[in-house]
DNA sequence: GGCAACACTTTTGTATGCAAAAATAACGAA
DNA sequence: TTCGTTATTTTTGCATACAAAAGTGTTGCC
C-alpha cells in the first residue's frame, strides 16, 4: 500500500519520511530537543529560524511553534524581537535542578516500592547487570544508556506518568551537562556501587532507604556535573 | 457562550497597547492561560483556531504558538490533525498532580526553613492573619487569594527558581478545579487550622515538621477536589 | 583614530493563502 | 427509520508574504 507523500512539488530537497503520519511540527519538536540534549546546539546557540528550519527541512511556522513548545520545557529561552536561544547551563541553574529532580526521583522510589511487581524489579535487575557489564568493559556511552535507562524503569514503576513528565522536563536538562563530564574510574566505581544500592532497597521494597540512595546519588552526580561546569568555564577563560 | 472581549472588532484596532513592548503571542499565552485558569474555557473545550483568535483579537499564527506552549505546561492537549482541546479534568490526574505537589511543596518548606528572612516569615504571618479575617468574614474568594499567596510565599522562601516554575506549572491544573469546590464550614475550619500549624512550624523552622503538615494539607485538599470531581460528574450524568 | 547619524541588510513577528484532513450534511438503499 | 456512502463545508497544518524591529556597515564629522 503506497501513501501519498503530502509534498509532491513544492518540497525543498528534504528526506523527510517514507511514512509520515506524524505531524511536522511534533517532529521538529523531538528532532530540536535532541540536537539541544545531545549538545550539537551548544548552550546560548542562537537560534536563527531561517537556517534552522532549513536545517530541518520545514518552513518555520512549525520550527518556531516547536520553539514555544520547548520554551516552556525550559530548554530554550525566549528574547522578545530578538528570537531564541539554546537554554545557558549555568551552575546555579543546575544546582536548582538537582534539587528539584532529587524530590521527584526519591518520590518515585518511594512509589516504586509500593507499585512494582516483581517482574518490574527483575527487569530493573537486569538491566542493572548489562549496565555492570559495560562498566567492566570500560564503555562510557553505553553504561550511560543503560544507566538512564534503570532510572527511567523506577520512575515508570512509580506509575505516576506526571510525575514522569516532569522528571523528563527536568532531566533534560541535565543531560546536557553529561557529555561534559569527565567520569573518572573512581568515581565511575563509586556510582556503581551505589546503583547496587539502590537495586537492594527496591528488591527489599525499603522506600525510606531507596528515597534516601536516590537522593544521595543525584547530590554526587551534582557535583560530578559542577565540577565539568567548573573546569569547562575555565578552558572557555583561557 | 459569549465572553466580553475588549475587542469585538477583528481589526487590529490597537486598543492594545499604551506602551505595547510586549510581543502579541505572550500575552496571547497569558490570556489563554487565565481563560483556562479560571474556568472560563471549560475542560475538553474544543480550541477552534479561528475564533479564538478573533476573541483575542490576533491571527492563527501567535495563538497557535500560545497553544503549543501551554501545551508543554500541560494545559491544553493536542489532537494531531484536530486540533486542541482544553485539558480534561481527570480524577486520576489529579491524584497524580497532588503526589508531585505534594513533594515539590514538603520541598519547598524544607528549604524555606532553612532559607526564610526573619522578615519573610513576618510577612507570612501577617497575610496569615489577613486569611483569618477573610475566613471570619466567610469571604471564600479574598480567603482563597491570601492562601494561595501564603503557599506561593512558602515557595519564594526556598528561593530555587526551577522549583517555583514546576509548581507553579502543576498548581496551574490544581487551580482549574478549585472553582467548583464547594467548601464546607467544617472542612474550611480545618484547613485554615492546618494553615495555623504550617505557620508555627515554619516560625520553629521545624523542616522536618513542615514538610509533613504540607504535604497531608494537600492530602486532605485532593480529599475536597476529588468530591467536588465526583458531584461535578454525577451532576453531568443527570 | 573615535563615534554619531544614516542607509541598508537581516531577522523576527504576524497575517494571510492554500492544500490536506476532519467534520458535517445530503442522499440512497436495506 | 438506520445505516453506509458520497459530496460539501469547515478546520487544521504548513508555507509564504509582508511589516517592524534589530543588526550591520558606511559615511562624515570631530
Amino acid at each position: 500500500m503506497s501513501i501519498p507523500l503530502p509534498n509532491p512539488s513544492n518540497a525543498p530537497s528534504n528526506v523527510t519520511s517514507l511514512v509520515d503520519r506524524r505531524l511536522l511540527h511534533e517532529t521538529v519538536i523531538d528532532r530540536l530537543r535532541d540536537l539541544i540534549v545531545q549538545g550539537e546546539l551548544a548552550p546560548e546557540t542562537k537560534l536563527n529560524e531561517r537556517v534552522l528550519a532549513e536545517r530541518l527541512g520545514t518552513s518555520r511556522t512549525p520550527l518556531r511553534e516547536a520553539i514555544k513548545f520547548l520554551a516552556s520545557e525550559g530548554l530554550v529561552e525566549l528574547l522578545p524581537n530578538r528570537g531564541a536561544v539554546v537554554a545557558p547551563l549555568k551552575p546555579e541553574k543546575m544546582k536548582e535542578v538537582f534539587v528539584v529532580l532529587g524530590a521527584l526521583e526519591a518520590l518515585a522510589g518511594d512509589l516504586a516500592c509500593r507499585n512494582a511487581t516483581d517482574e518490574d524489579i527483575a527487569e530493573i535487575r537486569a538491566l542493572h547487570f548489562h549496565m555492570l557489564a559495560h562498566h567492566a568493559r570500560g564503555d562510557l556511552a553505553q553504561y550511560f544508556k543503560y544507566n538512564q535507562q534503570i532510572h527511567s524503569r523506577i520512575m515508570d514503576c512509580a506509575t505516576n506518568a506526571t510525575l514522569a513528565q516532569s522528571y523528563r522536563g527536568l532531566n533534560a536538562h541535565v543531560k546536557r551537562a553529561r557529555y561534559l563530564a569527565n567520569l573518572s574510574r573512581e568515581r565511575w566505581d563509586k556510582a556503581v556501587h551505589e546503583h547496587g544500592e539502590i537495586l537492594d532497597a527496591l528488591t527489599r521494597r525499603d522506600g525510606a532507604r531507596l528515597q534516601a540512595l536516590l537522593r544521595d546519588h543525584l547530590a554526587n552526580k551534582l557535583v560530578l556535573v559542577m565540577e565539568a561546569l567548573d573546569k569547562n568555564k575555565a578552558e572557555a577563560a583561557r
